[in-house]
DNA sequence: GTGGTCTAGACCACC
DNA sequence: GTGGTCTAGACCACA
């Protein structure tokens, strides 16, 4: 896994495990693979890790049993897009358009860029 | 000048001055602001300020006379322009379509908030 | 260290580095020492390490992981040696030259002083 | 006349005027123009060229007569090539011979360069 | 532990 | 007056 210098690295791993959920490669109240596990899986500090965890237990994405480890929460979904709908509808489109228009660009350019993209 | 907690202080005020030579609210070679007089009026240490213009002049955006001060570039605006527009391309749409497509956003919708939204 | 007063001792400080790197005291990837741990060694505010670092860097003679520390990049020779040479060719020796014809110097004068000059 | 901006433009218009001294293009006891003159006529604020008199005068290079004006001295060249030899051979040399050393640079080279260079 | 940022205040060279 | 640099010390996010 690879990480932008820009963003803290567990938010990184945080979006990355919450994109999986979203494309339903986890099942509600799976098994995560354990803080260790993931850390040698991506080659980071297991305290980064521990901060991811606990950054999206925090938002009720996982829950974790003692001993046991950590589990994809029943409407982890759910939360998930109600926090990044809200999100991206009070921070990032404000933010975009107000660029869009600082930099002369038009909406119809942006309707022909996402046409044409098509990965995911 | 309020400031956001996220985002580094010298930036966001490197930004604001981007956008007031977007707006054309400095001509070219005009001259800015002394540090200390900006750190007054945004009410932060001139250090800081100071830090903003020296990553301004690294961009190529402001150029500095010994003991006159700082003066608006000449292509300041092609150079704002050119990398704003670069990162916009490359990071923040691809990032945009990304997200739309896992909150299940349609495009249709982005259009509609994009004609009701008319702050600049 | 001891430092010249004509000259930033955060570039004097740069110098130094790119010397050890240049005489491969430091292997590729490794890492240095931390500001702190500098800022100690040489008696300087660990602030003046952090520019230095922060100007090596943006000449990607360094690089940074967040948390862990700053390391030597890949090509960090061949980066040095670039922007020194161009320096050298395009300021350094042009005026050599022009100071040499204007004290009345001879080529066979500098070359004498070459040959029984040995610091390094 | 253009400034470099590494270096104080004071001793810029007074390496100038030395150079024209050494040039011959000024004889001894010859008025050199006023302060009010030498700044229009590069460019910059009486204050600098004052500067730069001051200098000049410190170094016995001119002289100044109340109320009429600056002169060159009589032993102008001497003193010039006296002050500029000796920075040459105890400060530039060194510092060039250490730079080659570490940029790998051979003296060979340097003799190509020289031949080959003819502005003076 | 690491680096990043900010403040406060100082001194300097330069214009 | 201008910017440049340095110190001292603080707080923060991150690994």
């Amino acid at each position: 896994m690879e990480f932008k210098s820009q963003q803290a690295i567990y938010i990184q791993i945080a979006d990355h495990i919450c994109e999986k959920i979203l494309r339903n490669e986890y099942q509600s109240d799976e098994k995560i693979l354990s803080i260790r596990e993931l850390a040698i899986d991506v080659s980071v500090n297991p305290n980064t890790v521990a901060r991811t965890y606990e950054y999206l237990e925090e938002q009720g994405i996982i829950y974790k049993q003692r001993g046991i480890g950590y589990f994809v929460a029943k409407d982890a979904i759910t939360k998930i897009l109600l926090l990044k709908k809200e999100c991206f509808f009070r921070e990032d489109l404000p933010w975009l358009f107000k660029n869009m228009r600082l930099l002369g660009i038009e909406f119809s350019e942006l309707q022909e860029k996402y046409t044409r993209s098509t990965d995911i």
